[in-house]
DNA sequence: CCTAGTTACGTACAGCGTACGTAGTGCGCT
DNA sequence: AGCGCACTACGTACGCTGTACGTAACTAGG
C-alpha cells in the first residue's frame, strides 16, 4: 500500500531518514537548493515538480518521497535562504543590530526576488527561521522590553521589508509570465498613471507628483522606514 | 485575424466598449463580481477563467473578449473590493482618520482573506486605488509635512496592515487547498513549535513562550502596531 | 532468511491558461 | 444603402501543472 499518508504533519517533524529500504539519494538540502537555484534562475514558475526533479536528475514522482506536497518545497525553499541569514554576534547596540539584521534581510529578498511572493503563504517557523528570530531576540537583549514586545518589533521590522521589497520588485517578477519586457510594462503602466493624474480627478496626488519631480531615492526610503520603525520601540519616543 | 494583441497594456487603458460589433453581454464589473463572489465562496484558487465563465453563463474564451489575461481579472479583483474602503468626510484629526482607514482596511481584508496574496502581486494603481489614495491624502491634509512623506506613510500604514492580516489569516487561506482541516494543520504546527521550543535551542524565544502563557489578544496587538506607525510620523515624536 | 517498509518511477487523470479558427453581428465609411 | 471590418461568442486543442496509483527493486529489523 501507499506509504504517502494523507495526514496532518509538518515537514520538519517528518524525519529524513528512516532506517529501512535503500538509502534515499538526496537529502533535503539537495532539494532545496535545486529548487533555489530553478527560482533564482527563472522565476518562481520555473518551480514544478518536473523540473525540480529533472534538475535533480530523478523521475518526477520520486521526488514525493521527499516532499510529499509541493506547498512542504516552498517551505524547504523558505528555510534555505532563511539560512543565508549571517547570524553575527551582538554588539549592544540593539538599533544598530537590528538596522544591520533588516538591511540583510533587503539584501536577501533582492537575491530571491520570489522569497516575497512565498512570504505570504508559507508558514514561518522552519527551524532557519527560528534561528534566525532567536538571533534577532538576542541582539534585543540590551532592550529593556517585555519578550512579547521584542518579537513585535522583529515581526514588524521583518514585515516592513518585504512590503517594502514588495513594492520595489512588484514587477520585476510578475513581468516574468508576461509576454513583453520590464521596460515595456513599466512604460505603459506609468503612461497610464500619468494620464490619470493629469486627468484632475486626484488633485493631492498630482501635487505629490509636482513636488518630487527627480527620481526618488529609494535607499533613503528604505532607511527613513527603519528608523521609524525602531524609534516606535525605542524607549522615551 | 485576431483582435486579441500580444502587446504590453494596462487593462484601465483599454475602453470598455469601442462601438463596433454586438453590444457586450457583461461589464467589467460583472466580472470582478463574479470573481470576488467564487473567491469568498472557494478561495483564490476557485478563481479560473473557466469557474468565471461559467458563473457568468458564457464560454470559457468568450471571457477573453473582457480579461486579456488572468493577471487582468486579479488586477479587476483588486480594484473591485478596493471600492469597499468608505471614504468619509475628514475630520481635520488626521490620526484619527488614518486609524479609521486602517481598521477598514483590516475587516475589508478579513471580508475577502486571498486579497492578500493578490496585494504582492498585483499593481497597485487602479482606479479604486488611486481614489483610496487620493482619500487618505485628504485626511493627511493636517498633517505638516511634505507630500512624499505622506505618501510614505499611507504606504507603511498599508503595507503593515496587510502583513499583519496576512500572518492572521496565514493558514486560514492556505489550508483550503489542503486534504485536511484548519485545526488539524495549526495542532500539528503547535506541536512541533512547542517541540523545538522545549528542545532548549531556542532559549530566550523560549522565555517569551514562558511569559505571555495565556492566548494573546491580536487586536491589542494590531492597535498597537497602528500606534506605533503613526507615531513615527507625528511631529516631535 | 524473510518480510515489511522504503525508494524509484512510469502511466494516467483532471484541471489549468490560452492560442487559434470560425461563425455571426452591427457600427462607421463610402 | 450597403460594403467591410472590428467586434462578440465559443468550440477545439495543446502543453503544462499537481499528484493518485501501481509496480519493481532494494535493504534493515525481527
Amino acid at each position: 500500500m501507499a506509504g504517502r499518508a494523507a495526514v496532518p504533519e509538518v515537514i520538519w517533524a517528518r524525519p529524513e531518514r528512516t532506517g529501512r529500504g535503500p538509502k534515499p539519494a538526496f537529502t533535503r538540502a539537495d532539494i532545496a537548493a535545486a529548487a533555489v537555484r530553478l527560482a533564482d534562475a527563472g522565476g518562481l514558475d520555473a518551480v514544478s515538480m518536473r523540473h525540480v526533479a529533472a534538475e535533480l536528475g530523478c523521475g518526477t514522482m520520486s521526488l514525493y518521497n521527499y516532499v510529499p506536497r509541493k506547498e512542504d518545497l516552498y517551505e524547504l525553499m523558505v528555510d534555505a535562504v532563511s539560512g543565508e541569514h549571517e547570524l553575527f554576534e551582538p554588539t549592544g547596540d540593539w538599533r544598530a543590530d537590528m538596522l544591520r539584521n533588516a538591511r540583510q534581510t533587503k539584501a536577501l529578498m533582492h537575491r530571491h526576488p520570489w522569497m516575497v511572493r512565498l512570504m505570504s503563504g508559507v508558514y514561518g517557523f522552519s527551524p532557519n527561521a527560528l534561528r534566525y528570530l532567536e538571533h534577532c531576540l538576542a541582539c534585543l537583549d540590551p532592550l529593556d522590553a517585555r519578550a512579547g514586545t521584542k518579537i513585535e518589533l522583529v515581526a514588524m521590522l521583518n514585515g516592513c521589508v518585504t512590503t517594502y521589497v514588495s513594492n520595489e520588485l512588484s514587477t520585476a517578477e510578475r513581468v516574468r509570465s508576461l509576454p513583453w519586457s520590464e521596460e515595456q510594462e513599466n512604460a505603459v503602466r506609468i503612461a497610464y498613471l500619468g494620464s490619470q493624474v493629469a486627468s484632475g480627478a486626484y488633485p493631492r496626488l498630482a501635487a505629490s507628483f509636482m513636488e518630487d519631480a527627480g527620481p526618488i531615492d529609494l535607499d533613503a526610503v528604505f532607511e527613513r522606514m527603519l528608523e521609524r520603525v525602531l524609534d516606535g520601540f525605542s524607549p522615551r519616543g
